[in-house]
DNA sequence: TGGCCGTTGTGAGCCAGACCACGGCTAGGA
DNA sequence: TCCTAGCCGTGGTCTGGCTCACAACGGCCA
């Protein structure tokens, strides 16, 4: 296991070296290639996931379809947990945008580790209120924002957490195409790319293959709020 | 207190008598009027709150000034809790909709029960996931569905959680104004009259003032899918 | 090295739903 | 008893964004 990267992980910064020593070795460890699927929306299953490497998109999909990406999770995020506390089948398809390798955790597992040490629970609890708060968020912009909004603050998000400054700009490899960036702001292909396609000619970024350079920061977010 | 309705609270169903006792002991009351604001978007504050009587909403609202309700609460229900494990500001206003009553309990004094006792821990963690989700399916309603759709679903969830049944039909005194639905769904108030009224046309059910008698719940279900 | 498939760019038309403008209804207060 | 302030009901107009349609551009495999 890469210990390393789940010492790191929020969920777990808290503990003590030899307490994460153990926890790693609790853990087993999966990988998968760019387009797998980890589980789908409805199976059953009670493992925790924590992303060691790469990327994975959790979506949903609608009765007619349509799809729809919850989150982008890079390493050290933390996934698949409503099944363990909230039981029920899992909600969203998780599926690699990249390369990727996790380790779980499973339910009983968990539990041993939940009921001796408070530091854990509190890191859970914090995780979960950490995306509780994200998704209301996301709420509430679908309702208050229009598209390119919405797109310049998913991009703002992913350089956030992905990017890496550079002299000519914020480099932004997202692994997404634009396909997926529409599922991810909840809105249509073309509508992005219009939108990103504005933003590039004002000069606020340059578009790449699956990802972007941000040169204007600022302007990009003002037009996020 | 209240303890019967805090009892009931799912958090605390799992505690044994002597555990709920000491813990309704180490509860505030705070009583509202209808109308009034228990605290606002972006307050400090690390109160947990349990409703024991009436209805509250919870809202935000944007730069413009328009508002957005995330949920609407009533007995036994939680909230305030995100400002808890995930320090910061509240994250939205919370008036009440009806007189109401609640229990509150701040940080330190909840972190002393976190500690000792798993199980609080564990219903803590359940209550978090079981609103993540909620959050998630409201994300992908937003995206999937149209407005008449998620009145329906509204609906549905009030008189899943407010409605008494009679021999005429459901009757769910919800206490919203249709504005106050509208915000809920994320729509304009008309749009959701024009739904309302469309619904009701169709005998499927009778608008009253703040309230709706669902005459037949299998089509407005089948509506809201 | 040519064909093909996944991805990106862009224009045209259409429609759900926001916004605007009323008019009527009810409840509570002077 | 009247007056005012919220609500509720319903039309008309306008537009953001979805759908459809099609072209251009790689990469990748045969």
């Amino acid at each position: 296991m890469d210990n390393d990267v789940l010492r790191q992980a929020p969920l777990f910064s808290s503990l003590d070296d030899e307490a994460a020593t153990a926890l790693g070795n609790s853990m087993a460890e999966t990988t998968l290639r760019r387009g797998d699927v980890l589980f789908h929306e409805g199976d059953s299953g009670d493992k925790l996931y924590i992303v060691t490497e790469g990327k994975v998109k959790l979506g949903r999909s609608s009765s007619d379809g349509r799809e729809n990406l919850l989150a982008i999770m890079g390493p050290g995020q933390m996934f698949g947990e409503l099944s363990l506390f909230d039981p029920g089948p899992r909600s969203a398809t998780v599926t690699a945008v990249t390369d990727a390798t996790f380790g779980s955790l499973s339910h009983d597992d968990l539990l041993k580790w939940l009921d001796g040490r408070p530091m854990v629970a509190r890191g859970l609890l914090s995780q979960l209120a950490g995306r509780l708060r994200k998704s209301n968020d996301v709420v509430a912009d679908l309702v208050f924002s229009d598209v390119p909004g919405r797109v310049a603050k998913a991009l703002l998000d992913l350089a956030d957490r992905f990017g890496r400054t550079a002299d000519d700009g914020v480099h932004v490899h997202h692994d997404l195409t634009q396909e997926e960036l529409a599922q991810l702001v909840g809105a249509s292909r073309e509508t992005v790319n219009k939108a990103l396609a504005d933003f590039a000619s004002r000069g606020w970024l340059r578009l790449e293959p699956r990802s972007v350079v941000i040169m204007d920061l600022e302007r990009l977010s003002r037009r996020a709020r």
